[in-house]
DNA sequence: TACATCAAGATTGTCGACAATCTTCAATCT
DNA sequence: AGATTGAAGATTGTCGACAATCTTGATGTA
Protein backbone atom coordinates (compact mmCIF):
# COMPACT_ATOMS: atom_id res chain seq x y z
CA UNK A 1 0.00 0.00 0.00
CA UNK A 2 1.03 3.45 -0.85
CA UNK A 3 0.38 6.61 0.94
CA UNK A 4 -2.07 7.02 -1.91
CA UNK A 5 -5.50 6.67 0.24
CA UNK A 6 -3.57 9.36 2.51
CA UNK A 7 -3.87 11.75 0.36
CA UNK A 8 -7.38 11.59 -0.50
CA UNK A 9 -9.00 11.79 2.63
CA UNK A 10 -12.20 13.24 1.24
CA UNK A 11 -12.75 11.85 -1.83
CA UNK A 12 -13.66 14.84 -3.38
CA UNK A 13 -15.02 13.74 -6.81
CA UNK A 14 -15.60 10.12 -6.19
CA UNK A 15 -18.83 9.42 -7.18
CA UNK A 16 -20.18 11.09 -10.97
CA UNK A 17 -21.25 14.47 -11.05
CA UNK A 18 -25.05 12.94 -11.74
CA UNK A 19 -24.90 11.10 -8.23
CA UNK A 20 -23.68 13.99 -6.38
CA UNK A 21 -26.44 16.68 -8.18
CA UNK A 22 -29.26 13.96 -7.73
CA UNK A 23 -28.89 13.21 -4.28
CA UNK A 24 -28.71 17.33 -3.83
CA UNK A 25 -32.05 17.33 -5.97
CA UNK A 26 -33.54 14.13 -3.58
CA UNK A 27 -33.16 16.60 -0.37
CA UNK A 28 -34.37 19.18 -2.30
CA UNK A 29 -37.36 17.45 -2.95
CA UNK A 30 -38.09 15.76 0.25
CA UNK A 31 -37.51 18.79 2.48
CA UNK A 32 -40.00 20.65 0.50
CA UNK A 33 -37.43 23.48 -0.99
CA UNK A 34 -38.75 22.44 -4.53
CA UNK A 35 -42.46 22.29 -3.78
CA UNK A 36 -44.87 19.72 -4.84
CA UNK A 37 -46.30 20.07 -8.20
CA UNK A 38 -42.82 22.02 -9.39
CA UNK A 39 -42.22 22.05 -13.18
CA UNK A 40 -38.90 21.07 -13.29
CA UNK A 41 -36.65 22.56 -16.05
CA UNK A 42 -33.77 21.16 -17.20
CA UNK A 43 -32.06 24.23 -18.67
CA UNK A 44 -32.79 25.99 -14.87
CA UNK A 45 -31.52 23.23 -13.02
CA UNK A 46 -28.50 22.90 -14.99
CA UNK A 47 -27.64 26.42 -14.24
CA UNK A 48 -28.81 26.00 -10.67
CA UNK A 49 -26.75 23.26 -10.09
CA UNK A 50 -23.27 24.62 -12.66
CA UNK A 51 -23.37 21.07 -14.57
CA UNK A 52 -25.03 20.26 -18.23
CA UNK A 53 -27.70 18.76 -19.26
CA UNK A 54 -26.28 15.41 -19.65
CA UNK A 55 -25.81 13.99 -15.98
CA UNK A 56 -28.66 16.36 -15.08
CA UNK A 57 -31.10 14.80 -16.90
CA UNK A 58 -29.37 11.19 -15.55
CA UNK A 59 -30.47 12.40 -12.13
CA UNK A 60 -33.84 13.20 -12.89
CA UNK A 61 -34.19 10.02 -14.73
CA UNK A 62 -33.10 8.43 -11.08
CA UNK A 63 -35.90 10.48 -9.46
CA UNK A 64 -38.49 9.38 -11.37
CA UNK A 65 -36.96 5.64 -10.09
CA UNK A 66 -37.39 7.15 -6.82
CA UNK A 67 -41.11 8.16 -7.86
CA UNK A 68 -40.38 11.38 -6.56
CA UNK A 69 -41.05 13.30 -9.83
CA UNK A 70 -43.03 12.01 -12.69
CA UNK A 71 -42.44 12.58 -16.35
CA UNK A 72 -44.27 12.66 -19.56
CA UNK A 73 -42.49 12.59 -23.05
CA UNK A 74 -41.80 16.33 -24.80
CA UNK A 75 -43.50 17.71 -21.58
CA UNK A 76 -41.27 17.53 -19.08
CA UNK A 77 -41.10 16.42 -15.21
CA UNK A 78 -42.91 17.48 -12.24
CA UNK A 79 -42.23 16.86 -8.35
CA UNK A 80 -45.48 14.28 -7.06
CA UNK A 81 -48.20 15.71 -5.38
CA UNK A 82 -48.50 13.44 -2.33
CA UNK A 83 -51.95 12.81 -1.58
CA UNK A 84 -53.84 11.25 1.43
CA UNK A 85 -54.73 8.28 -0.52
CA UNK A 86 -51.49 7.69 -1.74
CA UNK A 87 -49.75 7.80 1.52
CA UNK A 88 -52.39 5.27 3.43
CA UNK A 89 -51.44 3.30 0.05
CA UNK A 90 -47.93 3.04 1.34
CA UNK A 91 -48.69 1.83 4.51
CA UNK A 92 -50.62 -1.16 3.39
CA UNK A 93 -47.10 -1.70 1.40
CA UNK A 94 -44.71 -0.86 4.21
CA UNK A 95 -47.29 -3.05 6.29
CA UNK A 96 -46.68 -6.28 3.74
CA UNK A 97 -43.26 -5.43 3.64
CA UNK A 98 -42.06 -4.89 6.78
CA UNK A 99 -44.35 -7.81 8.47
CA UNK A 100 -42.04 -10.16 6.30
CA UNK A 101 -39.39 -8.60 6.77
CA UNK A 102 -39.67 -8.66 10.44
CA UNK A 103 -40.69 -12.65 9.78
CA UNK A 104 -37.17 -13.00 8.51
CA UNK A 105 -35.39 -11.49 11.10
CA UNK A 106 -36.97 -13.41 13.37
CA UNK A 107 -35.11 -16.07 11.55
CA UNK A 108 -31.88 -14.53 10.16
CA UNK A 109 -31.09 -11.59 12.42
CA UNK A 110 -27.80 -12.25 14.10
CA UNK A 111 -27.60 -11.80 18.10
CA UNK A 112 -25.65 -8.86 17.85
CA UNK A 113 -27.63 -7.03 15.72
CA UNK A 114 -30.17 -7.91 18.33
CA UNK A 115 -28.28 -6.22 21.08
CA UNK A 116 -27.35 -3.37 19.01
CA UNK A 117 -31.14 -2.95 18.28
CA UNK A 118 -32.10 -2.62 22.11
CA UNK A 119 -29.59 -0.07 22.44
CA UNK A 120 -30.81 2.47 20.20
CA UNK A 121 -34.54 1.27 21.86
CA UNK A 122 -32.91 2.46 25.21
CA UNK A 123 -31.53 5.43 23.50
CA UNK A 124 -35.16 6.44 21.91
CA UNK A 125 -36.14 5.76 25.42
CA UNK A 126 -33.72 8.83 26.88
CA UNK A 127 -35.05 10.63 24.33
CA UNK A 128 -38.92 10.18 24.75
CA UNK A 129 -38.58 11.01 28.73
CA UNK A 130 -36.33 13.97 28.07
CA UNK A 131 -38.35 15.57 25.08
CA UNK A 132 -41.76 14.01 26.15
CA UNK A 133 -43.32 13.71 22.72
CA UNK A 134 -42.68 15.83 20.07
CA UNK A 135 -38.45 15.18 19.70
CA UNK A 136 -37.52 15.72 16.05
CA UNK A 137 -34.64 13.12 17.11
CA UNK A 138 -37.68 10.75 17.16
CA UNK A 139 -38.81 10.40 13.72
CA UNK A 140 -35.28 9.65 12.30
CA UNK A 141 -34.76 7.35 14.74
CA UNK A 142 -37.29 5.62 14.22
CA UNK A 143 -36.79 5.04 10.27
CA UNK A 144 -33.24 3.42 11.89
CA UNK A 145 -35.49 1.04 13.76
CA UNK A 146 -37.54 -0.08 10.81
CA UNK A 147 -34.59 -0.15 8.69
CA UNK A 148 -32.20 -2.10 10.66
CA UNK A 149 -34.79 -4.83 11.28
CA UNK A 150 -35.16 -4.73 7.37
CA UNK A 151 -31.63 -5.51 7.18
CA UNK A 152 -31.74 -7.75 9.47
CA UNK A 153 -33.80 -9.94 7.21
CA UNK A 154 -30.81 -10.46 5.42
CA UNK A 155 -32.97 -10.37 2.42
CA UNK A 156 -31.39 -8.15 -0.50
CA UNK A 157 -34.76 -7.50 -2.56
CA UNK A 158 -36.55 -6.46 0.29
CA UNK A 159 -33.96 -3.63 1.46
CA UNK A 160 -33.76 -2.97 -2.41
CA UNK A 161 -37.58 -2.21 -2.11
CA UNK A 162 -38.22 -0.14 0.77
CA UNK A 163 -34.46 1.25 0.54
CA UNK A 164 -34.94 2.40 -3.24
CA UNK A 165 -38.62 3.12 -3.93
CA UNK A 166 -40.27 3.95 -0.63
CA UNK A 167 -37.60 5.29 2.11
CA UNK A 168 -37.52 9.14 -0.16
CA UNK A 169 -41.43 8.69 -0.39
CA UNK A 170 -42.05 8.39 3.42
CA UNK A 171 -39.19 10.87 4.36
CA UNK A 172 -41.05 13.20 2.33
CA UNK A 173 -44.72 12.70 3.39
CA UNK A 174 -43.12 13.00 7.38
CA UNK A 175 -41.67 15.95 6.29
CA UNK A 176 -44.92 17.40 4.67
CA UNK A 177 -47.19 16.31 7.11
CA UNK A 178 -45.25 16.09 10.30
CA UNK A 179 -45.95 13.17 11.50
CA UNK A 180 -44.01 12.24 14.33
CA UNK A 181 -45.43 8.80 15.37
CA UNK A 182 -47.57 11.07 17.56
CA UNK A 183 -47.76 8.36 20.19
CA UNK A 184 -44.24 7.85 21.00
CA UNK A 185 -44.87 5.90 24.24
CA UNK A 186 -46.84 3.24 22.79
CA UNK A 187 -44.76 3.19 19.64
CA UNK A 188 -41.65 2.49 22.00
CA UNK A 189 -43.44 -0.16 23.69
CA UNK A 190 -44.39 -1.57 20.80
CA UNK A 191 -41.45 -1.63 19.22
CA UNK A 192 -39.80 -3.70 22.33
CA UNK A 193 -42.17 -6.19 21.87
CA UNK A 194 -41.28 -6.89 18.07
CA UNK A 195 -37.56 -6.46 19.30
CA UNK A 196 -38.61 -9.55 22.12
CA UNK A 197 -40.04 -11.61 19.55
CA UNK A 198 -37.25 -11.84 16.95
CA UNK A 199 -34.92 -12.26 19.88
CA UNK A 200 -37.25 -15.14 20.96
CA UNK A 201 -36.94 -16.37 17.26
CA UNK A 202 -40.55 -16.39 16.86
CA UNK A 203 -41.61 -15.68 13.34
CA UNK A 204 -44.99 -15.51 13.49
CA UNK A 205 -45.48 -13.51 16.34
CA UNK A 206 -42.66 -10.99 15.11
CA UNK A 207 -44.21 -10.66 11.67
CA UNK A 208 -47.75 -10.00 13.23
CA UNK A 209 -46.45 -7.74 15.84
CA UNK A 210 -44.92 -5.29 13.42
CA UNK A 211 -48.22 -5.33 10.94
CA UNK A 212 -50.07 -4.64 14.31
CA UNK A 213 -47.52 -1.53 14.44
CA UNK A 214 -47.77 -0.26 10.83
CA UNK A 215 -51.27 -0.97 10.98
CA UNK A 216 -51.95 1.02 14.38
CA UNK A 217 -49.87 3.96 12.57
CA UNK A 218 -52.09 3.80 9.33
CA UNK A 219 -55.37 3.47 11.08
CA UNK A 220 -54.10 6.99 13.51
CA UNK A 221 -53.38 8.67 10.09
CA UNK A 222 -56.44 7.42 8.80
CA UNK A 223 -58.58 9.11 11.81
CA UNK A 224 -56.55 12.51 11.48
CA UNK A 225 -57.49 12.58 7.72
CA UNK A 226 -60.87 12.27 8.43
CA UNK A 227 -61.21 14.17 11.37
CA UNK A 228 -59.45 17.80 9.38
CA UNK A 229 -61.67 19.19 6.42
CA UNK A 230 -59.72 17.12 4.00
CA UNK A 231 -56.31 17.97 3.63
CA UNK A 232 -55.20 17.03 0.33
CA UNK A 233 -51.72 19.10 0.38
CA UNK A 234 -52.81 21.62 -2.66
CA UNK A 235 -52.14 24.44 -0.54
CA UNK A 236 -48.36 25.03 -1.12
CA UNK A 237 -46.12 27.48 -3.40
CA UNK B 1 -62.51 15.63 -33.75
CA UNK B 2 -60.94 16.05 -36.68
CA UNK B 3 -59.83 13.06 -38.43
CA UNK B 4 -56.33 12.98 -37.01
CA UNK B 5 -56.48 10.14 -34.95
CA UNK B 6 -57.30 7.93 -38.46
CA UNK B 7 -54.18 9.57 -40.00
CA UNK B 8 -51.47 7.66 -37.79
CA UNK B 9 -53.47 4.78 -36.25
CA UNK B 10 -49.83 2.69 -36.00
CA UNK B 11 -48.36 6.11 -33.73
CA UNK B 12 -45.26 5.15 -35.40
CA UNK B 13 -42.85 7.56 -33.14
CA UNK B 14 -45.25 8.50 -30.10
CA UNK B 15 -42.60 7.69 -27.82
CA UNK B 16 -39.91 9.10 -27.30
CA UNK B 17 -36.68 6.63 -28.95
CA UNK B 18 -35.06 5.48 -25.70
CA UNK B 19 -38.60 4.37 -25.10
CA UNK B 20 -38.73 1.86 -27.58
CA UNK B 21 -35.53 0.96 -27.46
CA UNK B 22 -35.68 0.27 -23.77
CA UNK B 23 -38.32 -1.98 -24.45
CA UNK B 24 -36.31 -3.77 -27.11
CA UNK B 25 -33.47 -4.17 -24.67
CA UNK B 26 -35.97 -5.54 -21.73
CA UNK B 27 -37.05 -8.28 -23.75
CA UNK B 28 -33.42 -9.01 -25.38
CA UNK B 29 -32.30 -9.64 -21.95
CA UNK B 30 -35.21 -11.38 -20.05
CA UNK B 31 -35.51 -14.17 -22.98
CA UNK B 32 -31.71 -14.47 -22.65
CA UNK B 33 -31.04 -12.88 -26.03
CA UNK B 34 -28.46 -10.74 -23.98
CA UNK B 35 -26.79 -13.24 -21.31
CA UNK B 36 -26.44 -12.66 -18.09
CA UNK B 37 -23.15 -11.34 -16.90
CA UNK B 38 -22.86 -9.73 -20.13
CA UNK B 39 -20.88 -6.19 -20.56
CA UNK B 40 -22.95 -3.81 -21.95
CA UNK B 41 -21.35 -1.75 -24.00
CA UNK B 42 -22.60 1.50 -25.22
CA UNK B 43 -21.63 1.55 -28.33
CA UNK B 44 -21.79 -1.44 -29.46
CA UNK B 45 -25.64 -1.75 -28.40
CA UNK B 46 -26.10 1.93 -29.59
CA UNK B 47 -24.44 0.75 -33.16
CA UNK B 48 -27.46 -2.50 -32.74
CA UNK B 49 -30.15 -1.00 -32.93
CA UNK B 50 -29.04 2.65 -34.81
CA UNK B 51 -29.35 5.27 -32.16
CA UNK B 52 -27.20 8.11 -30.56
CA UNK B 53 -25.59 7.35 -26.78
CA UNK B 54 -27.93 9.86 -25.74
CA UNK B 55 -31.06 7.90 -25.59
CA UNK B 56 -29.87 5.02 -24.63
CA UNK B 57 -27.69 5.68 -21.78
CA UNK B 58 -31.52 6.81 -20.52
CA UNK B 59 -32.58 3.44 -22.10
CA UNK B 60 -29.89 1.75 -19.96
CA UNK B 61 -30.78 3.72 -16.75
CA UNK B 62 -34.31 2.44 -16.98
CA UNK B 63 -32.36 -1.22 -16.83
CA UNK B 64 -30.96 -0.43 -13.44
CA UNK B 65 -34.01 0.72 -11.76
CA UNK B 66 -35.61 -3.05 -13.29
CA UNK B 67 -32.89 -4.23 -11.54
CA UNK B 68 -32.02 -6.00 -15.41
CA UNK B 69 -28.69 -4.26 -15.12
CA UNK B 70 -26.20 -3.55 -12.43
CA UNK B 71 -24.11 -0.25 -12.97
CA UNK B 72 -20.40 0.54 -11.70
CA UNK B 73 -19.25 4.16 -12.05
CA UNK B 74 -16.42 4.67 -14.63
CA UNK B 75 -16.84 0.47 -15.63
CA UNK B 76 -20.46 0.69 -17.17
CA UNK B 77 -23.27 -2.00 -16.59
CA UNK B 78 -23.57 -5.66 -16.48
CA UNK B 79 -26.84 -8.15 -17.03
CA UNK B 80 -27.43 -9.25 -13.72
CA UNK B 81 -26.63 -12.59 -12.86
CA UNK B 82 -29.62 -14.60 -11.65
CA UNK B 83 -28.96 -16.83 -8.80
CA UNK B 84 -31.11 -19.31 -6.36
CA UNK B 85 -30.56 -17.01 -3.64
CA UNK B 86 -32.02 -13.84 -5.30
CA UNK B 87 -34.96 -15.92 -6.62
CA UNK B 88 -35.93 -17.23 -3.01
CA UNK B 89 -36.09 -13.61 -1.60
CA UNK B 90 -38.57 -12.49 -4.88
CA UNK B 91 -40.44 -15.31 -3.77
CA UNK B 92 -40.65 -13.98 -0.42
CA UNK B 93 -41.21 -10.51 -1.47
CA UNK B 94 -43.81 -11.61 -3.80
CA UNK B 95 -45.74 -13.62 -0.69
CA UNK B 96 -46.07 -10.16 1.08
CA UNK B 97 -46.66 -8.50 -1.60
CA UNK B 98 -49.57 -10.10 -3.25
CA UNK B 99 -50.81 -11.19 -0.02
CA UNK B 100 -51.77 -8.03 0.76
CA UNK B 101 -52.71 -7.54 -2.38
CA UNK B 102 -55.38 -10.02 -2.38
CA UNK B 103 -56.37 -9.31 0.89
CA UNK B 104 -57.03 -6.01 -0.42
CA UNK B 105 -58.61 -7.37 -3.56
CA UNK B 106 -61.29 -9.06 -1.49
CA UNK B 107 -62.30 -5.71 0.01
CA UNK B 108 -62.53 -3.62 -3.18
CA UNK B 109 -61.92 -5.63 -6.32
CA UNK B 110 -65.21 -4.75 -8.44
CA UNK B 111 -67.58 -7.89 -8.94
CA UNK B 112 -67.38 -7.53 -13.33
CA UNK B 113 -63.29 -7.89 -12.74
CA UNK B 114 -64.20 -11.18 -10.69
CA UNK B 115 -66.15 -12.92 -13.00
CA UNK B 116 -63.66 -12.14 -15.51
CA UNK B 117 -60.75 -13.53 -13.29
CA UNK B 118 -63.15 -16.59 -13.23
CA UNK B 119 -63.40 -16.76 -16.91
CA UNK B 120 -59.60 -16.46 -17.33
CA UNK B 121 -59.75 -19.76 -15.18
CA UNK B 122 -62.06 -21.47 -17.04
CA UNK B 123 -60.01 -21.07 -19.54
CA UNK B 124 -56.60 -21.91 -18.08
CA UNK B 125 -58.42 -25.47 -17.27
CA UNK B 126 -59.28 -25.65 -20.62
CA UNK B 127 -55.43 -25.27 -21.30
CA UNK B 128 -54.46 -27.72 -18.68
CA UNK B 129 -56.77 -30.32 -19.74
CA UNK B 130 -55.79 -29.96 -23.37
CA UNK B 131 -51.81 -29.70 -22.64
CA UNK B 132 -51.83 -31.82 -20.01
CA UNK B 133 -49.81 -29.96 -17.95
CA UNK B 134 -46.39 -28.62 -19.75
CA UNK B 135 -48.26 -25.62 -21.20
CA UNK B 136 -46.32 -22.77 -22.51
CA UNK B 137 -49.42 -20.82 -22.35
CA UNK B 138 -49.77 -21.57 -19.17
CA UNK B 139 -46.95 -19.63 -17.40
CA UNK B 140 -48.29 -16.42 -19.25
CA UNK B 141 -51.50 -17.28 -17.96
CA UNK B 142 -50.39 -17.27 -14.78
CA UNK B 143 -48.31 -14.28 -14.56
CA UNK B 144 -51.96 -12.62 -16.13
CA UNK B 145 -54.10 -14.35 -12.81
CA UNK B 146 -51.81 -12.29 -10.18
CA UNK B 147 -51.61 -9.26 -12.21
CA UNK B 148 -55.38 -8.92 -12.36
CA UNK B 149 -55.27 -9.81 -8.43
CA UNK B 150 -53.20 -6.90 -8.07
CA UNK B 151 -55.11 -4.67 -10.34
CA UNK B 152 -58.46 -5.55 -8.44
CA UNK B 153 -56.67 -4.37 -4.93
CA UNK B 154 -57.13 -0.67 -6.12
CA UNK B 155 -53.89 0.06 -4.92
CA UNK B 156 -51.50 1.97 -7.21
CA UNK B 157 -48.25 2.17 -5.17
CA UNK B 158 -49.01 -2.06 -5.15
CA UNK B 159 -49.14 -2.33 -8.93
CA UNK B 160 -46.05 -0.11 -9.39
CA UNK B 161 -43.55 -1.97 -6.83
CA UNK B 162 -45.07 -5.47 -8.44
CA UNK B 163 -44.90 -4.28 -12.18
CA UNK B 164 -41.96 -2.23 -12.14
CA UNK B 165 -39.35 -4.03 -10.12
CA UNK B 166 -40.32 -7.50 -9.48
CA UNK B 167 -42.06 -8.01 -12.56
CA UNK B 168 -39.46 -8.73 -15.10
CA UNK B 169 -36.88 -10.01 -12.92
CA UNK B 170 -39.98 -12.81 -12.30
CA UNK B 171 -40.12 -12.99 -16.48
CA UNK B 172 -36.16 -13.47 -16.75
CA UNK B 173 -36.06 -16.65 -13.76
CA UNK B 174 -39.19 -17.97 -15.70
CA UNK B 175 -37.36 -17.78 -19.03
CA UNK B 176 -34.12 -19.40 -17.50
CA UNK B 177 -35.41 -21.63 -15.46
CA UNK B 178 -38.45 -22.74 -17.42
CA UNK B 179 -40.10 -22.88 -13.77
CA UNK B 180 -43.82 -23.66 -15.53
CA UNK B 181 -45.92 -23.89 -12.48
CA UNK B 182 -44.36 -27.63 -12.71
CA UNK B 183 -47.93 -28.43 -10.63
CA UNK B 184 -50.89 -26.73 -13.34
CA UNK B 185 -53.80 -28.96 -11.60
CA UNK B 186 -53.04 -28.13 -7.88
CA UNK B 187 -52.15 -24.31 -9.24
CA UNK B 188 -55.62 -24.62 -11.01
CA UNK B 189 -57.27 -25.29 -7.97
CA UNK B 190 -55.43 -23.21 -5.94
CA UNK B 191 -56.26 -19.77 -7.95
CA UNK B 192 -60.36 -21.16 -7.78
CA UNK B 193 -59.84 -20.69 -3.96
CA UNK B 194 -58.29 -17.69 -3.74
CA UNK B 195 -61.19 -16.17 -6.36
CA UNK B 196 -63.80 -18.08 -4.08
CA UNK B 197 -62.09 -16.23 -0.72
CA UNK B 198 -62.09 -12.61 -2.83
CA UNK B 199 -66.21 -13.16 -4.16
CA UNK B 200 -66.89 -13.96 -0.62
CA UNK B 201 -65.20 -10.48 0.90
CA UNK B 202 -63.32 -12.63 3.18
CA UNK B 203 -59.80 -10.31 3.08
CA UNK B 204 -58.01 -12.51 5.71
CA UNK B 205 -58.70 -15.81 4.37
CA UNK B 206 -57.65 -14.76 0.91
CA UNK B 207 -54.15 -13.63 1.67
CA UNK B 208 -53.80 -16.65 3.84
CA UNK B 209 -54.24 -18.75 0.44
CA UNK B 210 -52.44 -16.40 -1.51
CA UNK B 211 -49.18 -16.77 0.76
CA UNK B 212 -49.80 -20.01 0.86
CA UNK B 213 -50.02 -20.64 -2.97
CA UNK B 214 -46.80 -18.62 -3.32
CA UNK B 215 -44.92 -20.26 -0.42
CA UNK B 216 -45.70 -23.62 -2.09
CA UNK B 217 -44.04 -22.97 -5.40
CA UNK B 218 -41.08 -21.15 -3.02
CA UNK B 219 -40.82 -24.26 -1.53
CA UNK B 220 -41.44 -26.37 -4.64
CA UNK B 221 -38.09 -24.37 -6.02
CA UNK B 222 -36.16 -24.91 -2.82
CA UNK B 223 -36.76 -28.69 -3.28
CA UNK B 224 -35.46 -28.63 -6.89
CA UNK B 225 -32.43 -26.67 -6.23
CA UNK B 226 -31.18 -28.82 -3.31
CA UNK B 227 -32.00 -31.63 -5.56
CA UNK B 228 -29.94 -30.70 -8.88
CA UNK B 229 -26.23 -30.01 -7.45
CA UNK B 230 -26.12 -26.56 -7.74
CA UNK B 231 -27.52 -24.79 -10.47
CA UNK B 232 -25.72 -21.31 -9.90
CA UNK B 233 -26.37 -20.06 -13.58
CA UNK B 234 -22.91 -19.02 -14.65
CA UNK B 235 -23.27 -21.19 -17.10
CA UNK B 236 -23.74 -19.03 -20.10
CA UNK B 237 -21.72 -17.14 -22.96
C1' DT C 1 -68.17 37.62 -27.28
C1' DA C 2 -66.50 33.06 -27.90
C1' DC C 3 -64.05 29.77 -30.56
C1' DA C 4 -60.77 28.12 -33.90
C1' DT C 5 -56.35 28.85 -36.31
C1' DC C 6 -51.72 29.94 -36.50
C1' DA C 7 -47.21 31.76 -35.45
C1' DA C 8 -43.51 32.79 -31.96
C1' DG C 9 -41.09 31.27 -28.10
C1' DA C 10 -39.42 27.95 -25.09
C1' DT C 11 -38.51 23.25 -23.78
C1' DT C 12 -37.36 18.56 -24.47
C1' DG C 13 -35.22 14.93 -27.47
C1' DT C 14 -31.25 13.70 -30.10
C1' DC C 15 -26.66 13.92 -31.84
C1' DG C 16 -21.56 14.22 -32.30
C1' DA C 17 -17.14 15.45 -30.02
C1' DC C 18 -13.86 16.11 -26.22
C1' DA C 19 -12.05 14.96 -21.54
C1' DA C 20 -11.41 11.81 -17.55
C1' DT C 21 -11.09 7.26 -16.09
C1' DC C 22 -10.39 2.36 -16.29
C1' DT C 23 -8.37 -1.83 -18.41
C1' DT C 24 -4.79 -4.28 -20.70
C1' DC C 25 -0.41 -5.49 -22.01
C1' DA C 26 4.37 -5.01 -22.53
C1' DA C 27 8.86 -3.60 -20.72
C1' DT C 28 11.82 -3.16 -16.76
C1' DC C 29 13.58 -4.02 -12.20
C1' DT C 30 14.41 -7.06 -8.07
C1' DA D 1 10.85 -15.87 -12.98
C1' DG D 2 7.64 -12.87 -10.73
C1' DA D 3 6.03 -8.50 -9.61
C1' DT D 4 5.67 -3.59 -10.54
C1' DT D 5 5.39 0.42 -13.33
C1' DG D 6 4.26 2.74 -17.37
C1' DA D 7 1.95 3.73 -21.70
C1' DA D 8 -1.54 2.67 -25.31
C1' DG D 9 -6.21 1.67 -26.26
C1' DA D 10 -10.89 1.65 -25.29
C1' DT D 11 -14.84 3.03 -22.59
C1' DT D 12 -17.56 6.01 -19.82
C1' DG D 13 -18.60 10.84 -18.26
C1' DT D 14 -19.50 15.47 -19.73
C1' DC D 15 -20.49 19.23 -22.74
C1' DG D 16 -22.54 22.31 -26.34
C1' DA D 17 -25.52 22.57 -30.51
C1' DC D 18 -29.34 21.34 -33.61
C1' DA D 19 -34.03 19.43 -34.53
C1' DA D 20 -38.78 18.03 -33.11
C1' DT D 21 -42.44 18.92 -30.12
C1' DC D 22 -45.33 21.39 -26.89
C1' DT D 23 -47.18 25.69 -24.89
C1' DT D 24 -48.78 30.32 -25.17
C1' DG D 25 -50.45 34.33 -26.95
C1' DA D 26 -52.38 37.00 -30.74
C1' DT D 27 -55.46 37.26 -34.67
C1' DG D 28 -59.40 36.52 -37.45
C1' DT D 29 -64.14 34.81 -38.05
C1' DA D 30 -68.93 33.08 -36.85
Amino acid sequence: MTDKAVVTPFEPESRTLADRVCEKIVDAIVKGDIPPGYKISEPELARTYGISRGPLREAIRRLEGYRLVERKPHVGARVVNLSAKELIEIYHVREALEGMACRLAAEHMPQDEIDALRQLLDEHERNVAELDGRSYFQKEGDLDFHHRIVKGSKNEKLLEVLGGELYHLVRMYRYKFSVSSSRPKRALKEHRQIVDAIESRDPELAEMLMRRHIGAARKNIEGKLNASTETNGDNHG
